[in-house]
DNA sequence: GCTAAATGTTGAT
DNA sequence: TCAACCTTTAGCT
């Protein structure tokens, strides 16, 4: 449904909180895959939910973690009691309090020790969407390396929970080219950068999408921001840029589509 | 109604 | 560097 990016996991985290929080829960494995970690959840109360990144964290007693990462295209879905009959590959199934939660096609699914949880959590960057957002230690990687600042604001391990759309985005809304070395940043840049994250990726956990325009870059300039309107460079290949009118460029950098204005971010 | 591409990461070659 | 994961949506026809 939404994007799976770092706002993403922290409104299911949200959602599985609001319907779940302290309920006994039914845990099932439709398709199979994930039978005998299901076993050892079901019948139990579901304790936490907490998003880090892109990862999403249950918490069951006896020390159990249930470890989600969406992958590319996994997808949570949600309702009220009864659920609908388990149609195709049904990952993970949830039921407690009066609703159901659906999970499909994720990367990562499967019962985690708090060790596990803590040294996955030890690898990844600061998280703009957790309480205390630490941007400093970010800074402290870019600062130090010659690679380019697209492709470290895709690393996990330098900034948790920033996907495709807020890298291109980000670095839009800063004109900074996504070319630059990480050390050529400096440490006012960065801030303005992290503070504008930290700002956008709470209103992706608001909103349920990415909205990164401001109303005077819109066609509409109020009421519901249009899908077209709602990024700056994103998946704009060739069209006009909002501000310059250049036309927005694309090339694939690590694997991935990057788009920037070569204009607005030249350098 | 069909096809291609996509927001991400891991593990094999 | 590439396949796997196997869903959803945008963009065709």
């Amino acid at each position: 449904m939404s994007v799976p990016e770092g706002h993403a996991i922290h409104r299911n985290a949200r959602e599985h909180q609001a319907r779940f929080g302290g309920a006994v829960m039914s845990v099932t494995s439709p398709q199979g895959r994930f039978a005998p970690g299901a076993a050892l959840l079901d019948g139990r109360p579901l304790l936490a939910a907490e998003a880090y990144g892109k990862h999403l964290f249950l918490g069951f007693p006896e020390d159990r973690w249930l470890h989600v990462h969406l992958g590319l295209y996994g997808t949570w879905r949600f309702g009220e009691t009864p659920p609908p009959a388990p149609r195709g590959a049904l990952r993970l199934r949830l039921a407690g309090n009066g609703s159901w939660a659906d999970l499909r096609g994720p990367t990562a699914c499967e019962v985690w020790s708090p060790v596990e949880k803590s040294v996955l959590e030890a690898r990844l960057g600061p998280d703009p969407l957790r309480r205390r957002p630490r941007g400093e230690d970010a800074w402290a990687r870019l600062s130090r390396s010659r690679t380019s600042v697209g492709q470290l604001l895709m690393d996990q391990q330098v900034v948790a929970g920033v996907g495709n759309v807020y890298r291109a985005e980000i670095l839009f809304r800063h004109n900074v080219s996504p070319f630059r070395p990480g050390r050529s940043i400096d440490e006012t840049q960065w801030a303005g950068m992290w503070s504008d994250l930290v700002t956008l990726m709470r209103a992706g956990v608001r909103l349920g999408r990415i909205v990164t325009t401001r109303p005077e870059h819109r066609s509409r300039k109020r009421g519901t921001v249009q899908r077209a309107d709602a990024h700056y460079v994103y998946r704009r290949t060739g069209l006009p840029c909002r501000v310059c009118a250049s036309e927005v460029r694309t090339e694939v950098m690590v694997g991935r589509n990057l788009f920037w204005c070569p204009v607005c971010q030249a350098v």
